[in-house]
DNA sequence: ATTAAATCGGATAATAATGTCCGAAAAAGG
DNA sequence: CCTTTTTCGGACATTATTATCCGATTTAAT
């Protein structure tokens, strides 16, 4: 589902939303409080600097801090620079697959993708913070309570 | 999302549900059909074969039958071989995380991988075949009757 | 200026996923 | 019996992911 690669990301963005309130984080110091090995978290706080999630600062108390607000930053955004979802192009039919007409089980694992990237695209690093309980799927929708006619 | 080997897995039953009406296909056939390397899906097809989704006859006229009503094998069981599942115990929120109260980061992840899972084992193979357009996300109300009578 | 703390980034190693090769065994048909 | 077709399964090769190492650079504090 997500890479261990990714995860590593999302947990340095939890912490330095969680415990960056004063001044920068260091990368060897959250690399000890979540048990990630320490110069591979290096190498993935560098690409979320780049990536302009993250700000670094050189040198003595230096360290990492948060750009974005927790509560506009969503994980798929956070993961994003780690998931390289590169479109594989394989219809699931296979041979049988038209490729003229929409081909049914190729359309819907094009869904099943776009279900699992939805899910982290409505769930900011706030709400995981925050303890948001999940809200019905409904990709697009507000969360209007249709079933109060049940 | 599904690895490239759960995919193959996948195509192959596919096939097997689509044209394997008259005795059993061989591998080698299969392979070309959809292009998938050979060597590697006759590794895939004996995993299902030992998992009892397929049976396979040897020898001259041999191949690849599948066992299970298209029906009522879902996407999830398909796969499911091929996933290995290995229940990342790591939680979100790192060293922030309780482990005695129920940490919301860790739950909201198990929530994504059990969203994930869901949308699988509400899919059978037939409704690939079908064509049927995936219904509304609602898991008690499956839209293919995989429980009707036994 | 010197030192210590920290990021930067390239090179490399270890591990897992994917793909290949080949010989043995089984079954069918002559 | 012999040949052909096919699965079986182990060993190996390739590639991608994950992890480690180390020297260079930047910065703050002494």
């Amino acid at each position: 589902m997500l890479s261990q690669t990714g995860l590593y990301a999302l947990q340095a963005l939890l912490h330095l939303a969680a415990k960056g309130r004063n001044g920068p984080v260091p990368a060897g110091h959250m690399a000890r409080e979540l048990g990630i090995p320490a110069n591979y978290l290096a190498k993935i706080l560098q690409r979320l600097s780049r990536e302009g999630i993250l700000e670094a600062t050189r040198g003595a108390r230096g360290g990492y801090r948060l750009v974005p607000d927790p509560a506009r930053l969503t994980v798929a955004t956070a993961v994003a620079p780690f998931q390289e979802l590169k479109t594989p192009r394989v219809c699931l039919m296979g041979g049988l697959c038209d490729l003229s007409n929409p081909c049914v089980a190729h359309t819907r694992r094009l869904q099943w993708n776009a279900a699992a990237l939805a899910s982290l695209a409505r769930t900011t690093l706030a709400d995981l913070l925050a303890g948001t309980p999940e809200e019905a799927d409904r990709p697009g929708h507000s969360n209007q309570p249709t079933e109060n006619d049940r």
